[in-house]
DNA sequence: AGAAAATAGTTGACCGGGAAAGTAATTTCA
DNA sequence: TGAAATTACTTTCCCGGTCAACTATTTTCT
């Protein structure tokens, strides 16, 4: 009878990445009931935190990858949600601007957004819910390799 | 110089999401590395956790949907690291097993990946590190949608 | 028992993301 | 000054994921 299997490691990734499913998943839906990629709605927010963002600070804001974030754009001017403007100083840049569409929109799922998140913490125990998003923030800033 | 701009709110699915892209970007590299892919990696787990695991069970426990676990399996199947076998009692069910090769390439990431591991939980505070993994478990255990 | 409903898993069409190469503008420096 | 290197972003190709439809098996209900 013996049981000569080995216990899964408890892997901090590992963890993050269940819980992220989950909570990722119902964002979603929440932000496609609302008409909007979580993505597309996490862009516009952060357009609407700081005017006149590059597309590489945009993609820094929001941790996407380049092309990533290029592409979503793409689908987002074709909806009328933001649109594009070379940058006076530097041509190779590209500031990415609200529409009023854009904006309207973002506000609608912030809403359904922040509504979902209250019975989230609920569950959860608002303690817990801060004790969690200060730690994510760091883990968050962590550097890049640290192995 | 009224500055009418909203601040945006905070919401544990974003801090999630920012935090999941970082660690799991680091992990999935190290997985790579190792020839294997990071969820590939995490069924191996699985199935060396507790055996004659259905396809169905194994997509509860990493989170995934069943036909993203379907293709992957059929990889790792071409790859020799697990194969199928209808279950005995219910032939609509499907076990997965472990090859010998499945549990070498399985221990040759949980080295690297435990390793990786250490060095995130030293920069985050080992203190830390436990909460945070803690809360994330109950997260990932949250009811389906309590909006 | 046997038709209808439910369940487990796979397949197909489509979509979004990643790596690497490509383009255009700007900076460096010989 | 102007060729080489760098920077900012886009495009291309491919892979993996999702939704919805499908197949096969089992359960339910009359």
């Amino acid at each position: 009878m013996s049981e000569n299997r080995s216990s899964p490691p408890e892997i901090l990734a590992l963890s993050l990445t269940s819980a992220y499913r989950r909570l990722y998943d119902q964002a979603a839906r929440c932000a496609r009931n609302n008409g909007l990629q979580i993505e597309a709605w996490s862009v516009l927010e952060t357009l609407e935190a700081g005017e006149r963002l590059t597309m590489g600070q945009i993609a820094q804001a929001v941790a996407m990858k380049l092309p990533a974030l290029s592409k979503l754009v793409d689908r987002m001017v074709s909806e009328g949600l933001v649109h594009r403007q070379p940058s006076r100083s530097d041509q190779r840049q590209v500031n990415l601007l609200l529409t009023d569409l854009g904006r309207k929109r973002m506000m609608q799922v912030r809403g359904a957004m922040v509504d979902h998140d209250a019975g989230v913490r609920a569950a959860l125990g608002e303690g817990r819910a801060m004790q969690v998003q200060a730690i994510l923030a760091d883990l968050a800033r962590l550097p890049d390799s640290p192995h």
